[in-house]
DNA sequence: GCTTGACCTTGTAGTTACTACAAGGTGCAT
DNA sequence: ATGCACCTTGTAGTAACTACAAGGTCAAGC
Protein backbone atom coordinates (compact mmCIF):
# COMPACT_ATOMS: atom_id res chain seq x y z
CA UNK A 1 0.00 0.00 0.00
CA UNK A 2 1.39 3.21 -0.73
CA UNK A 3 1.47 6.65 1.06
CA UNK A 4 -1.95 8.05 -0.32
CA UNK A 5 -4.08 5.18 0.16
CA UNK A 6 -2.52 4.66 3.83
CA UNK A 7 -3.78 9.00 4.49
CA UNK A 8 -6.94 8.17 2.90
CA UNK A 9 -7.34 5.32 5.25
CA UNK A 10 -6.15 6.47 8.47
CA UNK A 11 -7.08 10.30 7.83
CA UNK A 12 -3.69 11.04 8.35
CA UNK A 13 -2.08 13.54 5.42
CA UNK A 14 0.43 11.75 3.49
CA UNK A 15 2.71 14.74 4.91
CA UNK A 16 2.27 13.86 8.24
CA UNK A 17 2.79 10.29 7.60
CA UNK A 18 6.35 11.32 6.35
CA UNK A 19 6.82 13.76 9.24
CA UNK A 20 5.91 10.87 11.77
CA UNK A 21 8.68 8.67 10.03
CA UNK A 22 11.82 11.52 10.68
CA UNK A 23 10.57 11.85 14.02
CA UNK A 24 10.88 7.73 14.48
CA UNK A 25 7.59 7.25 15.99
CA UNK A 26 6.85 5.44 12.56
CA UNK A 27 9.75 2.78 11.49
CA UNK A 28 10.46 3.44 7.68
CA UNK A 29 8.65 1.09 5.31
CA UNK A 30 10.23 -0.61 2.23
CA UNK A 31 10.21 0.86 -0.63
CA UNK A 32 9.11 -0.74 -3.99
CA UNK A 33 11.57 -0.55 -6.72
CA UNK A 34 10.25 2.83 -7.48
CA UNK A 35 11.73 3.60 -4.22
CA UNK A 36 7.57 4.72 -3.23
CA UNK A 37 6.64 3.83 0.68
CA UNK A 38 5.31 0.20 0.62
CA UNK A 39 2.80 0.16 3.62
CA UNK A 40 1.26 -3.13 5.03
CA UNK A 41 -1.37 -3.78 7.78
CA UNK A 42 1.09 -3.51 10.67
CA UNK A 43 1.54 0.02 9.94
CA UNK A 44 -1.71 0.89 9.53
CA UNK A 45 -2.54 0.15 12.95
CA UNK A 46 0.62 1.97 14.26
CA UNK A 47 -0.35 4.87 12.70
CA UNK A 48 -4.67 4.36 13.60
CA UNK A 49 -3.06 4.38 17.43
CA UNK A 50 -0.81 7.58 17.10
CA UNK A 51 -3.46 9.16 15.93
CA UNK A 52 -6.45 8.60 18.33
CA UNK A 53 -3.75 8.80 21.03
CA UNK A 54 -2.93 12.49 19.96
CA UNK A 55 -6.76 13.00 19.68
CA UNK A 56 -6.84 11.95 23.23
CA UNK A 57 -4.34 14.23 24.24
CA UNK A 58 -1.45 12.13 24.60
CA UNK A 59 2.14 13.99 23.86
CA UNK A 60 4.63 12.50 21.02
CA UNK A 61 6.91 11.73 23.78
CA UNK A 62 3.99 9.75 25.90
CA UNK A 63 2.86 7.94 22.88
CA UNK A 64 6.53 7.19 22.49
CA UNK A 65 6.60 5.26 25.70
CA UNK A 66 3.40 3.61 25.32
CA UNK A 67 4.83 2.38 21.58
CA UNK A 68 7.87 1.31 23.50
CA UNK A 69 5.79 -0.75 25.60
CA UNK A 70 4.84 -3.18 22.57
CA UNK A 71 8.10 -2.80 20.62
CA UNK A 72 10.33 -3.79 23.51
CA UNK A 73 8.46 -7.02 24.03
CA UNK A 74 11.99 -8.93 25.80
CA UNK A 75 11.89 -5.71 28.46
CA UNK A 76 11.92 -6.44 32.39
CA UNK A 77 8.57 -6.56 34.21
CA UNK A 78 9.20 -4.22 36.61
CA UNK A 79 9.83 -1.68 34.19
CA UNK A 80 6.92 -2.52 31.66
CA UNK A 81 4.30 -2.89 35.17
CA UNK A 82 5.81 0.69 36.03
CA UNK A 83 4.96 2.47 32.95
CA UNK A 84 1.81 0.88 32.47
CA UNK A 85 0.76 1.91 36.04
CA UNK A 86 1.09 5.37 35.55
CA UNK A 87 -0.42 5.28 31.89
CA UNK A 88 -3.12 3.67 33.27
CA UNK A 89 -2.78 6.30 35.69
CA UNK A 90 -3.24 9.11 33.50
CA UNK A 91 -6.13 7.12 31.42
CA UNK A 92 -8.14 6.63 34.11
CA UNK A 93 -8.02 10.10 35.19
CA UNK A 94 -9.01 10.91 31.73
CA UNK A 95 -11.96 8.82 31.78
CA UNK A 96 -13.33 10.27 34.53
CA UNK A 97 -13.18 13.70 33.29
CA UNK A 98 -15.01 12.73 30.26
CA UNK A 99 -17.77 10.50 31.71
CA UNK A 100 -18.34 14.26 34.20
CA UNK A 101 -18.61 15.77 31.14
CA UNK A 102 -20.94 13.13 29.07
CA UNK A 103 -23.36 13.68 31.81
CA UNK A 104 -23.40 16.90 32.18
CA UNK A 105 -23.72 17.01 28.35
CA UNK A 106 -26.41 14.53 28.31
CA UNK A 107 -28.37 16.28 30.99
CA UNK A 108 -28.68 19.59 29.11
CA UNK A 109 -29.96 17.57 26.21
CA UNK A 110 -32.39 15.98 28.13
CA UNK A 111 -33.30 19.05 29.57
CA UNK A 112 -33.91 20.78 26.20
CA UNK A 113 -35.85 17.67 25.13
CA UNK A 114 -38.39 19.09 27.45
CA UNK A 115 -38.40 22.36 26.35
CA UNK A 116 -36.80 23.68 30.45
CA UNK A 117 -33.03 24.25 29.25
CA UNK A 118 -31.71 24.79 32.59
CA UNK A 119 -28.41 26.00 33.70
CA UNK A 120 -25.59 24.70 32.17
CA UNK A 121 -22.87 23.11 34.81
CA UNK A 122 -20.40 21.94 31.85
CA UNK A 123 -17.85 23.92 33.66
CA UNK A 124 -18.76 22.14 37.02
CA UNK A 125 -18.46 18.90 35.56
CA UNK A 126 -14.63 19.63 34.63
CA UNK A 127 -13.69 22.04 37.56
CA UNK A 128 -13.89 19.44 39.82
CA UNK A 129 -14.87 22.36 41.99
CA UNK A 130 -17.26 19.35 44.14
CA UNK A 131 -14.04 17.86 45.56
CA UNK A 132 -11.71 20.96 47.06
CA UNK B 1 -6.90 36.36 44.57
CA UNK B 2 -4.08 37.16 42.82
CA UNK B 3 -2.39 35.94 39.27
CA UNK B 4 0.58 34.01 41.11
CA UNK B 5 -1.67 31.95 42.87
CA UNK B 6 -4.19 31.21 40.67
CA UNK B 7 -1.27 30.15 38.83
CA UNK B 8 -0.54 27.71 42.15
CA UNK B 9 -3.78 26.60 42.69
CA UNK B 10 -4.75 25.40 39.05
CA UNK B 11 -1.13 24.37 37.47
CA UNK B 12 -1.19 26.96 34.80
CA UNK B 13 1.74 29.47 34.42
CA UNK B 14 0.81 33.27 34.92
CA UNK B 15 1.68 33.72 31.37
CA UNK B 16 -0.75 30.95 30.05
CA UNK B 17 -3.54 33.15 32.33
CA UNK B 18 -2.66 36.12 30.47
CA UNK B 19 -1.86 34.00 27.06
CA UNK B 20 -6.25 33.47 27.76
CA UNK B 21 -7.25 36.31 28.49
CA UNK B 22 -5.82 37.59 25.26
CA UNK B 23 -7.69 34.82 23.23
CA UNK B 24 -10.84 36.13 25.00
CA UNK B 25 -11.64 32.57 26.45
CA UNK B 26 -11.04 34.24 29.66
CA UNK B 27 -12.60 37.07 30.77
CA UNK B 28 -10.43 39.77 31.73
CA UNK B 29 -11.16 40.18 35.65
CA UNK B 30 -11.32 43.29 37.92
CA UNK B 31 -8.09 45.24 39.06
CA UNK B 32 -7.20 45.87 41.97
CA UNK B 33 -6.40 49.96 42.79
CA UNK B 34 -2.59 48.34 41.60
CA UNK B 35 -4.05 47.25 38.84
CA UNK B 36 -3.14 43.34 39.32
CA UNK B 37 -5.43 41.41 38.30
CA UNK B 38 -8.11 40.38 40.49
CA UNK B 39 -9.49 36.77 40.30
CA UNK B 40 -12.56 34.81 42.10
CA UNK B 41 -13.32 31.12 42.78
CA UNK B 42 -15.43 31.33 39.16
CA UNK B 43 -12.15 31.88 37.49
CA UNK B 44 -10.85 29.52 39.12
CA UNK B 45 -13.48 26.93 38.17
CA UNK B 46 -13.16 28.25 34.81
CA UNK B 47 -9.37 27.54 34.03
CA UNK B 48 -9.74 24.22 35.44
CA UNK B 49 -12.05 24.00 32.90
CA UNK B 50 -10.08 24.90 30.48
CA UNK B 51 -6.72 23.02 31.28
CA UNK B 52 -8.56 19.92 31.68
CA UNK B 53 -10.52 19.85 28.39
CA UNK B 54 -7.29 20.76 26.93
CA UNK B 55 -5.66 17.89 28.41
CA UNK B 56 -8.17 15.93 26.74
CA UNK B 57 -7.26 16.87 23.39
CA UNK B 58 -10.07 19.30 22.93
CA UNK B 59 -8.60 22.33 20.52
CA UNK B 60 -9.41 26.05 22.07
CA UNK B 61 -12.10 26.33 19.51
CA UNK B 62 -13.91 23.42 20.51
CA UNK B 63 -13.30 24.57 24.16
CA UNK B 64 -14.69 28.08 23.15
CA UNK B 65 -17.85 26.39 22.25
CA UNK B 66 -18.24 24.29 25.11
CA UNK B 67 -17.75 27.54 27.13
CA UNK B 68 -20.53 29.53 24.71
CA UNK B 69 -22.27 26.34 26.31
CA UNK B 70 -22.39 27.55 29.45
CA UNK B 71 -22.09 31.49 29.03
CA UNK B 72 -25.13 31.92 26.66
CA UNK B 73 -27.64 30.46 29.01
CA UNK B 74 -30.69 32.06 26.82
CA UNK B 75 -29.72 30.51 23.48
CA UNK B 76 -32.25 28.38 21.89
CA UNK B 77 -32.85 25.06 22.75
CA UNK B 78 -32.34 24.05 19.30
CA UNK B 79 -28.75 25.51 19.31
CA UNK B 80 -27.94 23.96 22.59
CA UNK B 81 -29.61 20.83 21.47
CA UNK B 82 -27.27 20.25 18.30
CA UNK B 83 -24.13 21.32 19.62
CA UNK B 84 -24.42 19.31 22.94
CA UNK B 85 -25.06 16.37 20.93
CA UNK B 86 -21.60 16.97 18.62
CA UNK B 87 -20.03 16.73 21.60
CA UNK B 88 -21.76 14.07 23.42
CA UNK B 89 -20.18 11.94 20.12
CA UNK B 90 -16.81 13.21 20.29
CA UNK B 91 -16.94 12.83 24.00
CA UNK B 92 -18.07 9.40 23.91
CA UNK B 93 -15.37 8.40 21.04
CA UNK B 94 -13.20 9.02 23.03
CA UNK B 95 -14.37 7.24 26.00
CA UNK B 96 -14.20 4.40 24.25
CA UNK B 97 -10.66 4.40 23.24
CA UNK B 98 -9.60 5.04 26.25
CA UNK B 99 -11.41 2.43 28.07
CA UNK B 100 -9.77 0.20 25.40
CA UNK B 101 -6.73 1.59 26.31
CA UNK B 102 -7.01 1.37 29.95
CA UNK B 103 -8.22 -2.19 29.61
CA UNK B 104 -4.93 -3.08 27.35
CA UNK B 105 -2.83 -1.60 30.18
CA UNK B 106 -4.76 -3.15 32.90
CA UNK B 107 -4.31 -6.74 31.34
CA UNK B 108 -0.33 -6.19 31.45
CA UNK B 109 0.33 -4.80 34.28
CA UNK B 110 -2.07 -8.58 35.57
CA UNK B 111 0.68 -10.37 33.19
CA UNK B 112 3.01 -8.92 35.08
CA UNK B 113 2.00 -9.56 38.27
CA UNK B 114 1.75 -13.41 37.38
CA UNK B 115 5.64 -12.41 36.14
CA UNK B 116 3.99 -13.98 32.29
CA UNK B 117 4.49 -10.45 30.47
CA UNK B 118 2.82 -12.38 27.12
CA UNK B 119 2.62 -10.07 24.30
CA UNK B 120 1.58 -6.53 24.25
CA UNK B 121 -1.51 -5.52 22.36
CA UNK B 122 -1.43 -1.87 23.29
CA UNK B 123 -1.30 -0.96 19.44
CA UNK B 124 -4.51 -3.16 18.82
CA UNK B 125 -6.64 -1.62 21.44
CA UNK B 126 -6.79 2.04 19.98
CA UNK B 127 -6.04 0.91 16.11
CA UNK B 128 -9.53 -0.40 15.86
CA UNK B 129 -8.26 -3.52 13.81
CA UNK B 130 -10.91 -5.60 15.59
CA UNK B 131 -13.80 -3.42 13.93
CA UNK B 132 -12.72 -2.99 10.19
C1' DG C 1 13.67 54.52 53.48
C1' DC C 2 15.13 51.05 50.86
C1' DT C 3 15.48 46.59 49.19
C1' DT C 4 13.12 42.43 47.66
C1' DG C 5 9.70 39.91 45.43
C1' DA C 6 5.43 39.57 43.11
C1' DC C 7 3.07 41.75 40.07
C1' DC C 8 2.31 45.05 35.77
C1' DT C 9 3.16 46.14 30.58
C1' DT C 10 4.79 45.23 25.57
C1' DG C 11 7.35 42.59 22.65
C1' DT C 12 10.10 38.96 20.70
C1' DA C 13 11.43 34.41 20.13
C1' DG C 14 11.50 29.31 21.13
C1' DT C 15 8.79 24.68 21.34
C1' DT C 16 5.61 21.01 19.81
C1' DA C 17 3.01 18.90 16.51
C1' DC C 18 1.77 19.52 12.65
C1' DT C 19 0.42 21.64 7.73
C1' DA C 20 1.42 23.73 3.43
C1' DC C 21 3.84 24.80 -0.43
C1' DA C 22 7.79 25.12 -3.66
C1' DA C 23 11.05 23.19 -6.87
C1' DG C 24 12.62 19.59 -9.35
C1' DG C 25 12.46 14.54 -10.40
C1' DT C 26 10.45 9.43 -11.18
C1' DG C 27 7.01 5.85 -12.30
C1' DC C 28 3.12 4.39 -14.61
C1' DA C 29 -1.42 4.22 -16.72
C1' DT C 30 -4.42 6.04 -20.69
C1' DA D 1 3.07 12.15 -24.08
C1' DT D 2 0.14 13.86 -20.69
C1' DG D 3 -1.23 13.66 -16.14
C1' DC D 4 -1.26 12.08 -11.64
C1' DA D 5 0.66 10.07 -7.57
C1' DC D 6 4.58 9.60 -5.71
C1' DC D 7 9.74 10.89 -4.54
C1' DT D 8 13.24 14.38 -2.38
C1' DT D 9 14.87 18.67 0.38
C1' DG D 10 13.75 22.79 2.24
C1' DT D 11 11.23 26.70 4.03
C1' DA D 12 7.58 28.76 6.25
C1' DG D 13 2.99 29.02 8.48
C1' DT D 14 -0.30 27.55 12.38
C1' DA D 15 -1.93 26.46 17.23
C1' DA D 16 -1.17 26.52 21.83
C1' DC D 17 1.76 27.54 24.58
C1' DT D 18 6.45 28.90 27.08
C1' DA D 19 10.22 31.81 28.06
C1' DC D 20 12.69 35.76 28.55
C1' DA D 21 13.80 40.73 28.22
C1' DA D 22 13.22 45.56 29.43
C1' DG D 23 11.29 48.74 32.15
C1' DG D 24 7.76 50.02 35.72
C1' DT D 25 4.57 49.58 40.15
C1' DC D 26 3.37 48.09 44.68
C1' DA D 27 3.68 46.38 49.42
C1' DA D 28 6.05 43.96 53.14
C1' DG D 29 10.13 43.44 56.00
C1' DC D 30 14.62 45.15 57.92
Amino acid sequence: MRIGQLARITGVKSETIRFYEREGILAAPPRTKANYRDYGPAEEARLNFIRRARDLGFSMARIRELLDLSDDADRSCAGIDALARSHLGEVERKIASLEALRTELGRMIAACEQDTVGDCRIIDALAGTTEP
